[in-house]
DNA sequence: TTTATGAATCGACAGATGTTTATTACTAAT
DNA sequence: ATTAGTAATAAACATCTGTCGATTCATAAA
């Protein structure tokens, strides 16, 4: 415990990136199959043919290694439809998009709050990219660009999961726009 | 485990109510001397001078004690402050201090992110809350009030969270203010 | 007061968690 | 090709988890 992550970056030896790359593909493996709640650190040792040291010897416990592969693929996700930032608002609809879709598609589908740091990782990733946004239109001066990221992130994850909740969803792109909608003031500013 | 957890209301027996109570206090004690996750169901059990059974009778797992917690103590400090729905930009500004303060006070401190069940399961609480003066206020009709609440108790609770997170930070009043001015156009539109 | 209900206790259980130590095997240098 | 560094393995550990059956005790009713 109180033991941090080693960065998931920052290493060449291949036998790392190996051993991490499989505890991820065996953790995605074995959510279509369970909960994420009744996965053991054993099973997913077994399934990557690991020991179960070597599972930490990488990450805390499972939920560190959930979060970091949630993190890889959405930036996947995100990195595989290109977004480009020349308009905004757009950018915005694609971003909220990529979260409908990744909750959708997502392993695991936790009703509980309690238990949906899955999920959640991905806001630190959207927050950039809003940060990322904000930083090439050039924000006003005295605003700050990285609490609006972090406030408009944290509302389109809760309208996403909200919409990913309900039992007759409308499609994702309808969605997606209701929150540009509802968003956009906080990122561009009540006018317009 | 996939056991539901029995409501909180509902009840009237003293002794599942003391017990709950008790439960929770010896939790609320046990988070002062140390992390959330260094506590022991038997830990708390034992500050609670109940048996470690009795708390699986009425909860799955410390989680669930944690989030029935934060929630009660969440609401009583709003309904302390008896906030009035007549102004609704008021209203919002005193749920995200109320929020801030929540934070600020609150026992345990979790930089990570995967680890806060504790906290955010206070944004049902201010979803309701949000729900709640929308109904008052009578929406347009066509516009989703229940998408709004959602999407704006997401975005208090992210934004009150950095806020939080901020090593030298700023009054929470002033913080307050500026969650309003982010939040409101998701509340009540872009104009205005 | 007696009684039926069910809350609380106790002991025990198999399995999981996170850590440690020692050993082996691989990698990237010289 | 040798070697220093370190990743991976293996076995063992104390502790924690969630559950179960049997028993005792408190409460609200008759």
């Amino acid at each position: 415990m109180a033991q941090l992550l080693q960065p998931e970056t920052g290493t060449t030896d291949p036998r790392i990136l190996r051993s991490r790359r499989m505890l991820m593909d065996a953790l995605a493996i074995l959510l279509i199959k369970k909960e994420f709640e009744d996965i053991s650190v054993q099973e997913i040792a077994d399934e990557a043919t690991l020991n179960r040291a070597t599972f930490y010897l990488h990450y805390p416990d499972k939920n560190a290694l959930l979060q970091a592969m949630t993190g890889v693929r959405f930036r996947d996700l995100i990195e595989r439809r290109a977004i480009t930032f020349t308009d905004c608002h757009g950018a915005l609809r694609s971003i909220a998009l990529g979260v409908c879709d990744y909750l959708a598609e997502s392993t695991g589908c936790p009703t509980q709050l309690a238990r949906m740091p899955p999920q959640i990782s991905i806001i630190p990733v959207v927050e950039d990219m809003f940060k990322e946004g904000l930083a090439l239109h050039g924000t006003a001066p005295g605003v700050d660009a990285a609490l609006m990221a972090t406030t408009a992130a944290w509302a389109v994850f809760g309208a996403a999961r909200r919409w990913f909740q309900t039992p007759n969803r409308i499609p994702a792109e309808e969605m997606a726009a209701k929150i540009e909608i509802m968003v956009s003031p906080v990122l561009f500013g009540a006018s317009q």
